[in-house]
DNA sequence: CTGAAAGCGCTAACAG
DNA sequence: CTGTTAGCGCTTTCAG
C-alpha cells in the first residue's frame, strides 16, 4: 500500500523534466520518439497510472460522459447501455455510471455526484426526472435524455416513436379480431405517459376507443400481475392486454398462468422492448422492438453534436418494429 | 453554460475566507453556526457544487469505492450491487461502476480506470481475472472479491458455499429419484470451476459419480441452450439437469420446449442464484438462492475493514438455500 | 473562532 | 525538440 508513483517519479526516472514526461505519455508528435520510449519505458516499470483527479483539474476537461440509468434490474437498460458504451469506446471517452435506485429524489442526487465529477456531458436514461429539472442540468452541461420527450432547447432527446409502437401493437391485436383490448400502463415511470396515449390514440384510429381500458400500474412484473389481477375482475373482460413493457408483461403472464388463463387461446397478451426474456421459447412473448442498443449508440452520437456546439433541440424519433411470438392470437369465438 | 461557481465565490459572497467556507461546507464545529448557516446559504444560492477532482487531490483520498460489475445482463449482479449500493450508502461513500463487456482483457483496462480514480477500495464482482492480477491490484488498494474464492493474504473473499449449493441441489434431485443428472457448468465464467466441483463431489457423495455428465458451456442463455442439445443427443439421457445458473437454466428449458420434452414430467432442471425471472410462476424453477444482496453488502463491511487496516485474509462463506418449485419432479418410470 | 499559506499531481502556454 | 513557470480548486496545517 505504498504511494503511487506520480509523473515526478516518471520524469526522474526517464531523466526528463515533467512536463515532457506527460506529453511522451500522450504520444505528442513534440517529443523525440527514442524519448518517448524511455519514458513510456519508465512508467511501465513504475506501474505508473495517470491521477485523474490532477488531470482533470488541470485540463478542465475529464474526457468522461456521466449515465445515469433507471433501473439495473430491466434488462432492457443493459442493452440500452450496451450501446451508450460501445459509442463511448469508439470515440475514446471514459464514463461513470449511476444509478437512482429506486426514489425519485435520488434522481436529482445521482445527478449532482455527475455534476461533482464536472462530466463532459450527461446521458439520462428513462429517468423521471421533472422538465424543468433535466433542463436546469442542461444549461450546465450537456445532456441528452434516453426514452422521454423534453420540449427544451437546451435538452435533445433519443426515444422511440412510441405513438407508431402503440398503433403496431394494436392493430396486430385487431388484425387478429380483438376488440376489447386493455392497456395496463407505467404509472409514474418515464414515457409512460407517451405510451397510454399512444394506446388510446391508436384505439380511436380503430374506432375502438370505448372498448379501451386503461389500468394503472408501473414498469415492473409486480405491476403487471396486480394489474392483471384488477383487468380480469370485472365481468366485462378484455381478450388482449398490451403491457408497458416485458417486465408487465411477464407479471401478466404469471397471473393468467396461475389463475388457469390460458395464453393465447383465451387471451393474448403483448410487451414492449423485446427483452431476452420475452426472446425465450418458453416465453414466446409478442412484443415491440425498440433496438435498445441503437437507442443508446445515437443518444451518444446527439450528445457530441451538442458539445460541439449545436445549439437547437435535436429530437431522435426511432421507428420500432413488432416481433411477433406465440402469446398472441384470434380471441375465443 | 458558464463557469461553476468554486468554493471561492462562496466563500465571497460569505463574506469568509476559502479555508473557512470548506470547513463550514463540511458542518465542522469549528466554525460557528450562525457562519455556518451563511455560507450554506451563500452555496445554495450560487448552486455550488465541489469539485471532486479538486477535493481528491487535495485531501488524498476520495470517499470512493470502485466497483466491477461482471455484467449488466444477468440480473444476479443487479442485486449484488443493490447490497453493495446500500452498504455504501449507509457508511456515506459514493461509488464509480464498471462493467468489462465481453472480454477478459478489459476486465483489467476497467480497474486501471478505478485506479486511476484513485478509488479507497475496490469490489470485484465475479470477474475472471486472473489470481495473480487480482493479488497484485489488492496490494495497490484494499480490494474484495466476490463469487470467487482466491487464497491471498491480500485479497478478501466473499462467496457462497458453493461445495453446499451444489450437495443441495444434488441431494434434492437424489431424494426425487434421478441417478442420471448432467451438469452444464459456466465454463470461463468466475467462479464456474468450484460448482462443477462441487456438482462432481456431490455426485461422488451420494455413490452416483458414474452417472454423473459435465458438459461445457457460459453463464449464458445461449449456453444452457446449446449445452442442453448436446447432453440430449446421446443415447444414454439424464433425467435433470443441474445449470451452473438460473440462465443457463432457462436456456436448457428454451430448448427442451422446443423439443417438445416436458418439465418436470420427463426431465427436472434445476438453476442456481434464484433470480426474478425464476421466480415467474410461468418459470418457476427450481433453484439454489444465494441471498445476492447480503452477497454484496457483506463485502462492503469486509472491505471497510481491511481499509480500516486488518492485514489478514477474510474469506466468508455465506449458505445457501434450496427454492423447490416446479421444473423438479420424480423422474418417469 | 477565523485567516494565510503551502501544496496535491498534472497540464499548458511560453521560452530556450 | 526540451524545460520553466504558473496555476486548476480544494484541504490542511499553523498562526492569530
Amino acid at each position: 500500500m505504498t504511494r503511487r508513483p506520480t509523473l515526478e517519479d516518471v520524469a526522474a526516472k526517464a531523466g526528463v523534466s515533467r512536463a515532457l514526461a506527460s506529453l511522451g505519455l500522450k504520444d505528442s508528435s513534440r517529443v523525440a520518439a527514442a524519448t518517448r520510449r524511455r519514458i513510456r519505458a519508465a512508467a511501465d516499470e513504475l506501474g505508473y497510472l495517470p491521477n485523474l483527479a490532477a488531470q482533470n483539474l488541470a485540463s478542465h476537461r475529464t474526457g468522461t460522459i456521466g449515465v445515469l440509468l433507471n433501473d439495473l434490474h430491466n434488462p432492457f437498460f443493459a442493452e440500452v447501455f450496451d450501446g451508450i458504451a460501445a459509442a463511448l469506446e469508439k470515440h475514446d471517452l471514459k464514463w461513470v455510471l449511476t444509478t437512482a435506485r429506486d426514489v425519485r429524489s435520488n434522481e436529482q442526487r445521482s445527478i449532482d455526484a455527475l455534476l461533482a465529477h464536472r462530466v463532459d456531458g450527461i446521458v439520462l436514461v428513462s429517468t423521471r426526472l421533472p422538465a424543468a429539472a433535466a433542463a436546469a442540468v442542461a444549461k450546465t452541461v450537456p445532456t441528452v435524455v434516453v426514452g422521454r420527450a423534453l420540449r427544451s432547447r437546451f435538452v435533445d432527446c433519443v426515444l422511440t416513436d412510441d405513438a407508431a409502437g402503440c398503433q403496431l401493437a394494436v392493430d396486430h391485436l385487431v388484425a387478429l379480431g380483438h376488440e376489447r383490448i386493455a392497456h395496463i400502463d407505467g404509472g409514474p415511470g418515464a414515457g409512460a405517459a407517451a405510451r397510454r396515449r399512444g394506446f388510446e390514440s391508436a384505439m380511436r384510429h380503430v374506432g375502438l376507443s370505448e372498448r379501451a381500458t386503461v389500468v394503472a400500474g408501473d414498469f415492473t412484473e409486480a405491476a403487471g400481475f396486480e394489474g392483471a389481477e384488477r383487468v380480469f375482475r370485472g365481468d366485462t373482460q378484455p381478450t388482449a392486454v398490451f403491457a408497458a413493457n416485458d417486465l408487465v408483461a411477464m407479471g401478466v403472464l404469471d397471473k393468467l398462468g396461475s389463475t388457469g388463463i390460458r395464453v393465447p387461446e383465451q387471451v393474448s397478451v403483448i410487451g414492449y422492448d423485446n427483452t431476452a426474456i420475452s426472446r425465450l421459447t418458453t416465453v414466446a412473448l409478442t412484443t415491440v422492438d425498440q433496438s435498445s442498443p441503437l437507442l443508446g449508440s445515437t443518444a451518444v452520437e446527439v450528445l457530441l453534436e451538442r458539445i460541439g456546439g449545436r445549439s437547437g433541440q435535436r429530437m431522435e424519433l426511432l421507428q420500432p418494429t413488432l416481433v411477433q411470438r406465440r402469446t398472441t392470437a384470434p380471441p375465443p369465438t
